[in-house]
DNA sequence: AAAAATACCATATTATCCCATATAATCCCA
DNA sequence: TGGGATTATATGGGATAATATGGTATTTTT
């Protein structure tokens, strides 16, 4: 199972070819398709990302589970929006001109694991949405605290 | 399942390289990856600590679990600032910059067992924060004693 | 032919391994 | 039980390998 962790910095070059972080790529290393799945974020201006795997779970989930003619329409959309993107043999790949306009990705590329899957990011704009989020979840005076504890942990 | 137990002080050299207590590695010894899960103490100057199964738990709740839009951002927020450290050879990790200015470590590294998890201080915070609640805990004049009895004890 | 995508190469930086030593814990036998 | 021997652990430093990143060459596409 691919675990995606902690935040890394890489530089896109000339030719939009960025290292995914090698943490990252040791999760997927025992994927079948060498690479990354990416898309645009439906609420963010960040991509989003994860391993062929994931994607092959949620395309069976698409025929077998109940789903409202709402979450198939968006699900559908996601698929239709992504992206497979190779690694090269050092281990990058190259952001689509449309994935880069919409993260507004400069130069640098944030990397953020979140578990299952994870981001990429313009890294300002992450430090804009992670403090609006801490904002809100002060205001909303929600619990820091991973609420339902998990057995075994 | 692991539980992490007592205090030890260890030495981080001029890599940023600490061993981690021998007795929390034999915690560790049977899960999946060979190391350590840490990130920064939302209330404390001090780093938090866990084995990698903790963190698939919480990984597969985020998947299957019902939270809330502001829930999913404040968990997601904790694997983009979790380290995956891997032990050296010697059971050493390597501390990330970061965490280590986080809890203003200089060179002691107090590991504090806390069960299912453990925490990385600077053994004078340790004191300070350890002071501090035994005074919060007389000033409201807390009764000391364990006061679910878990079965079995 | 031009443009784009891909493979290939070079290098600086960083992280990891490997060894040496010091210290502490444990063992074992007289 | 003592006390030396053995093993495990902690810690330091130099050698080695992995990573990130830039550039050039080659292939493929249009």
């Amino acid at each position: 199972m691919s675990i995606f962790l902690s935040t890394v910095i890489n530089k896109m070059d000339s030719k939009c070819r960025v290292s995914v972080p090698s943490s990252f790529r040791n999760s997927l290393k025992d994927q079948s398709f060498k690479g990354i799945i990416a898309f645009p974020s439906y609420n963010d201006k960040s991509i989003d990302a994860c391993g062929i795997e994931r994607m092959e779970n949620i395309s069976n989930s698409l025929d077998s589970d109940n789903y409202s003619q709402d979450e198939f329409d968006l699900i559908s959309t996601y698929f239709g929006e992504a992206e497979k993107l190779p690694f090269d043999k050092d281990g990058r790949v190259t952001l689509p001109k449309k994935l880069i306009n919409h993260a507004q990705i400069v130069k640098n590329v944030m990397f953020v694991g979140l578990g299952p899957t994870f981001q990429m990011w313009n890294p300002e704009s992450y430090e804009i949405k992670k403090s609006k989020m801490i904002q809100n979840a002060r205001d909303k005076k929600i619990n820091p605290r991973l609420k339902p504890i998990p057995k075994g942990m």
